[in-house]
RNA sequence: GUCUCAGUAGCUCAGCAGGAUAGAGCAUACGCCUUCUAAGCGUACGGUCGGGGGUUCGAAUCCCUCCUGGGACGCCA
């Protein structure tokens, strides 16, 4: 049922000779305030074409109206008509609708199956997984899922960070001052130090540059030594990964890295001299953009690629290999121009398909108001971060439910369910600033506040000894009405989450849904009226279903008890 | 310098296809467990929506300008 679309048309009937349909479905407002009703009409704009104030045009407008028998009652309150929802109408209607539908309450077929590769995580070998990068990774996994539920087929890549110079300098480093044992005791940590220590000594010195970018040539080129130490290095990176992937949860359908590429540039160089786009600038090849942009460099003087090169193609690869409808980079927004320069370019190559390529960027994790920076070793490591938060679920168990029986399983899913829901309520964009306790807070508008409620909805269900009945049921109880509000807004939310590429709208809707649930439950004892127990399990149960399913949405695991 | 993002309660943020009384959480103070998990619920306290102009019947929301902070800007990724 469509309330507002029989608003609208209700309205239509009235206004016709002055508004079109589109127009007046775009007027129709959500009132604030609960006593202003369900759906809402302003009537100021046309106070000039009936030369009449708003305040009267509402109430003859309110006058004139019929309403069908699911609304219940339509008001003129100051220059607004607010109609009202027929409660138990549209009450029976969502509860039935998602015990019918169950966790595909909200599903939408937009996406026809279409394909949407989706660029994410991204770590770079060599280095630890810092907090930077759980900003992709769980935004992209998070939009991975709310594009599978828009009916998207979505291919996972994990684009790893493994070629560049950056490679060059950690084998210079590694073979002036590495130790093999130390390595092998402590990749990641080993490595990073030596990442560090290059950037020291090659402030002093820069010499140090010219051999890593030599020895970046020695890679490019096969060098098999080189080649060697590189394989090493990111299968070490790649074991420590997937530690963390396994954690959160994630999984990728493809881990080719920039490396992948390598032989894949030499024709992309091509393509782009025949079309007559490459121009020579300092020695370097470069493609001039327009609009003030600064240009794309391609090729350094000295042969060696770059990774907008690798970037290209990537991208050209992944349509040839997935023939994607849409294709999303969740990099970071400091890359924004960087994604700008590809997609000119791959314009300028004149595939039609660059339409479909979107950079989803997202804020920096800062620390101390500041970037943090891997090259002087001012980073967090997320294992750490995970790690202490599953030992403070753990704790938490311990003190509150101690008989639990998979406490294990439980407090990874609350301490990474923190974690993950610290990072996605926030929008997107906004740079967040690193802390630590905020990061391990389980009350408020946390994770664990939300999978709380989950457990607690479960609990009851299992204590009331709620059956599923396919038999539609009649429901109507006023203090569950802003329960209802809130599920009949589902498929909205996650419609708006893909639009926008934004998981915090569900994560949001995610707190709102379990604050209108603690409040009922705080207010109501379901289980003790037995004419109504039925009804109310079933409500409870919707909202079981709705909140597992949003908090899936966002990559977080609800535990039935904890 | 150019481009770009942001500035809302002590702190972290919502609200920003203009609308009715600017909302949460944290922190602080108080109240609620012999009763469905207190990781909860409630009450109180807390705001020149960075400043100034403009558009509009109406601006936290749109436009201009200034201030402050982040970030990006040819051989890193």
């Amino acid at each position: 049922m469509d309330y507002k679309k029989d608003f609208v048309e209700i309205l239509f009937s009235q206004l016709q000779d002055n508004l079109d349909v589109q127009k007046l479905e775009n007027m129709i407002e959500i009132p604030k305030f609960e006593n202003q009703g369900d759906l809402s009409f302003p009537c100021f704009e046309l106070a000039k074409i009936f030369k009449k104030s708003p305040q009267q045009i509402a109430i003859e407008l309110a006058k004139k109206i019929k309403l069908p028998k699911h609304f219940q009652h339509v008001e003129a309150v100051s220059g607004y008509v607010n109609i009202f929802l027929n409660k138990q109408i549209a009450s029976t209607t969502v509860i039935n609708e998602i015990l019918t539908k169950k966790e595909y309450y909200g599903e939408i077929k937009n996406g026809n199956k279409k394909i949407i590769t989706i660029d994410f995580s991204s770590p770079n070998i060599a280095k630890p997984f810092s907090m930077g990068h759980l900003r992709s990774t769980v935004i992209g996994n998070s939009l991975a899922l709310i594009s599978e539920k828009s009916g998207y087929q979505v291919v996972r890549i994990n684009h790893l960070g493994d070629w560049g110079t950056q490679f060059g300098k950690l084998i210079v480093a590694y073979k002036l001052w590495g130790e093999k044992q130390k390595v092998i005791e402590n990749p990641i940590k080993e490595l990073l130090k030596l990442y560090v220590k290059f950037h020291e000594e090659a402030e002093q010195d820069e010499q140090l540059n010219d051999q890593a970018r030599h020895c970046f040539k020695m890679l490019e080129d096969g060098n098999e030594g080189a080649l060697e130490l590189w394989n090493w290095f990111k299968e070490e990176s790649l074991k420590e990964f997937n530690k963390i992937y396994q954690l959160l949860g994630i999984n990728f359908d493809s881990f080719n890295g920039e490396a992948f590429y390598n032989d894949k540039m030499v024709q992309v160089v091509q393509l782009l001299e025949e079309k007559n786009l490459l121009k020579e600038s300092d020695g370097a090849k470069i493609v001039e953009m327009e609009g003030g942009l600064p240009p794309c460099l391609i090729m350094k003087k000295d042969g060696t690629t770059l990774y907008a090169t690798r970037d290209l193609a990537a991208a050209i690869y992944r349509h040839d290999t997935y023939q994607f409808e849409k294709s999303f980079y969740v990099v970071g927004n400091e890359q924004s121009l960087h994604f700008k320069q590809i997609f000119t370019v791959l314009k300028k190559l004149g595939y039609e398909w660059h339409h479909g390529l979107t950079h989803v960027p997202f804020g920096m994790m800062l620390k101390d108001g500041k970037k943090m920076s891997t090259r002087k070793g001012k980073v967090v490591l997320l294992e750490e971060v995970l790690s202490e938060a599953i030992n403070l679920a753990k704790e938490n168990i311990e003190e509150k439910n101690p008989q639990l029986a998979a406490k294990e399983e439980v407090a990874r899913q609350v301490g990474t369910g923190a974690v993950i829901f610290h990072d996605l309520k926030n929008y997107r964009l906004n740079d967040i600033e690193f802390s630590l306790e905020d990061m391990l807070r389980f009350e408020g508008e946390t994770g664990p506040y939300v999978q709380y409620t989950h457990a607690r909805a479960s609990s009851i269900l299992r204590k009331g000894g709620y059956e599923e009945s396919l038999d539609l049921l009649t429901f109507y109880d006023e203090e569950a009405w802003p329960i209802i509000t809130k599920l009949k807004a589902f498929p909205d939310v996650i419609k708006r989450a893909f639009e926008e590429s934004d998981p915090s709208q569900i994560a949001k809707y995610v707190l709102e849904l379990s604050k209108a649930f603690n409040k009922y439950y705080g207010n109501v004892r379901i289980l003790d009226d037995l004419e109504q127990k039925q009804a109310r399990l079933s409500l409870v149960y919707c909202v079981q279903i709705t909140l597992k399913e949003g908090l899936r949405l966002l990559g977080i695991q609800a535990p039935e008890e904890m």
